[in-house]
RNA sequence: CGGGGCGUAGCGCAGUUAGGUUUAGCGCGCAGCGUUCGGGACGCUGAGGUCGGAGGUUCGAAUCCUCUCGCCCCGACCA
């Protein structure tokens, strides 16, 4: 491809409206165009990238066993209520209707449609293991778009789903899919590690994400110092540390006056905040719940929506509370009845609480549960974080951020039970399909493989993903002897099976070396009167520093031991 | 949806506070000619804007008022 004929110009300065790196480095090398929030058309560049992830992915995929297909964007809403994931999506999912007026949903994820699939085709134990994917567009209407590439509503996705007779197959299933995700990041030149996971709106059980560690990340993830630990910290748990054994008090009433947070009857009472019980309440799909975890520790509410397995959560608002017959600032489970009570499982390390006597500036010393109150749940509802015990080995838990590149479930029977999709086992009993999903976004793996590859000038792309291989700079192309020694070699790499930028423009080499830096392909090769005088070229790498001068004929074989055989 | 910011030429901005010499400017980029030519060269000439949109106030609106649309950032959601 010549530059001088390419779409897409360059652009020095950084439009206003990026913030994040790879953001700005898409729209000054004129990758990628928006349309409108989280809306893009991909230029010639950045479509050559994708479609080289793209088979990357697909290698990986097959090479595990994976079937390609292909399911429509376009899907009758029916098919989401009988999942009941039209209400978990709720307004992310874009909706319309045709000219009957039937509902229509434009697909976010594909577990219903594929579902159906199996329904329909798998019959016996002996189909499968069965792993069947494709690269296809996904609508979610976010509520925030964000990044350039990094969170968008219209975006292509590798969505592969397994289907297995039982859980031991699932477990290799997903080990495959593990492995072969490890190897796409590998090749893409992305250094991701997989974390433990919350499975949100898909649904399901096991869940790890793959996450590239990068400060504009979206996600906080919490890991082990010394062990190899690592979730996201919406999934994250830590070692709660149980303080010395006491013998149990009598409950005791106090006058806490003014004392309503935490922090503030900690220290009336002069105890610490673990020794305390905090209450928080909850308005979960439209009901009152009740909350109450230790005092030093923070609810997760994605932990929290989980146990209630609730659609929407939210704080209460005052109005609730005192409707409710709480007292705010001195409320506890002690006495407490006709309202749901969640406790976290730290309540039970610990003795001698300072709690709420459920009347204005009142607190109780030394409630012990079970003794003095009950709970309806009883789990892990905090929320960990960097400084914690991890709770494998209790060593301190640090933190990071990161950007998730691929998100993997065992769904188990979710979607198989709702949807009755079945299969005949060796005894010749009915058995719903045992399911897994994997998902990578292959915009979002570009933009990480941006975040992971650059320098102050530019993309520096890793082989396997650059749109070219080569960036061939002609210099003083109005003399003719380098012009057509440069037309020449053009040709001659091409033939040798290299994907060649061709600078011929009639620029500087100033302009033309920040745009090949700007561009960051691989390999840049520099003719000019200067070189030919040697009968040799220049060769850079983008990822170097130096250069050096590779006489013409020896240049096939360089360039073959640097980018693999063309 | 809550909070913050911004819409003036392809990109980056000034002008808006105090309405009128602004037929709306500047830099980059773009087109033509000439000189340059190994890290974003220079000169001359030129094209390009219904100042996000609609209403209103006024003799007069980019500037004031009302409504509206869009975009970015921070939070609640996810590949």
């Amino acid at each position: 491809m010549r530059v001088s004929r390419l779409f897409g110009k360059t652009l020095r300065e950084v439009p206003t409206e990026a913030e994040t790196v790879s953001h700005q480095l898409l729209l000054r090398a004129g990758m990628i165009q928006q349309l409108s929030a989280g809306v893009y058309s991909y230029l010639p560049l950045a479509w050559r990238a994708l479609r080289k992830i793209e088979q990357v992915i697909r290698e990986e995929m097959d090479a595990a066993g994976g079937q390609e297909l292909r399911m429509p964007v376009l899907q009758p809403f029916e098919m989401w209520e009988e999942s009941g994931r039209d209400l978990a999506f709720g307004k992310g999912l874009f909706t319309l209707r045709d000219r009957r007026d039937r509902r229509l949903a434009l697909g976010p994820t594909h577990e219903e449609v594929i579902t159906d699939l199996a329904r329909r085709n798998v019959r016996s134990y002996r189909d499968v293991p069965l792993m069947l994917y494709q690269m296809q567009t996904k609508f979610r209407d976010e509520p925030r778009p964000r990044g350039g590439l990094v969170r968008v509503r219209e975006f292509t996705m590798k969505d592969l789903y397994s289907f297995d007779a039982d859980e031991d197959g699932l477990d290799l299933s997903y080990q495959k899919m593990l492995q072969a995700y490890k190897n796409i990041y590998a090749r893409c030149g992305l250094n991701a590690v997989a974390v433990e996971a919350d499975s949100g709106a898909i649904g399901g059980k096991d869940s790890h994400e793959f996450m590239v560690i990068a400060e504009t990340g979206e996600d906080e993830i919490i890991y082990c110092g010394t062990c190899d630990y690592a979730a996201n910290s919406e999934k994250a748990t830590s070692a709660k540390i149980r303080p010395e054994e006491e013998p149990l008090l009598p409950l005791e009433e106090v006058a806490t006056p003014g004392a309503k947070t935490i922090e503030e009857v900690a220290n009336f009472l002069d105890v610490s905040r673990s020794h305390t019980l905090k209450a928080v309440f909850y308005s979960a799909d439209g009901e009152l719940v009740f909350v109450t975890i230790r005092g030093d520790l923070e609810v997760n509410e994605i932990k929290l929506k989980n146990t209630l397995k609730c659609t929407d959560l939210r704080l209460a608002n005052d109005d609730e509370v005192q409707e409710a017959g709480l007292v705010a600032g001195a409320a506890s489970p002690v006495g407490l009845s006709g309202i749901k009570v969640i406790a976290d499982d730290s309540i039970t390390l610990g003795q001698n609480f300072v709690v709420g006597a459920n009347k204005p500036d009142t607190h109780l010393k030394n409630a012990n549960y079970p003794r003095d109150f009950n709970v309806d749940i009883m789990t892990d509802i905090a929320l960990t974080l960097a400084g914690d015990r991890c709770p494998r080995c209790e060593r301190t838990l640090l933190s990071t951020r990161g950007i998730e590149v691929g998100h993997i479930f065992k769904l188990g029977t979710v979607f198989s039970q709702r949807q009755e999709a079945c299969f005949l086992d060796q005894e010749g009993n009915q058995k719903p399909l045992i399911m897994g999903c994997y998902g990578i976004g292959i915009g979002r793996l570009l933009a990480a493989a941006i975040e992971q590859n650059h320098d102050e000038k530019g993309i520096i792309w890793p082989v396997p993903v650059a749109p070219y291989h080569i960036y061939l700079c002609a210099l003083g192309t109005d003399n003719p002897e380098v012009a057509s020694a440069a037309e020449k070699l053009y040709a001659e790499l091409e033939q040798n099976g290299f994907e060649v930028l061709f600078d011929d423009r009639a620029e500087s080499a100033g302009v033309k070396f920040n745009d090949a830096d700007l561009l960051g392909m691989p390999v840049r090769i520099v003719v000019s009167q200067r070189t030919l005088k040697s009968s040799s070229v220049e060769l850079k790498l983008r990822s170097e520093k130096e250069v050096e001068s590779i006489p013409i004929e020896a240049l096939n074989n360089r360039l073959k031991l640097q980018l693999g055989p063309g």
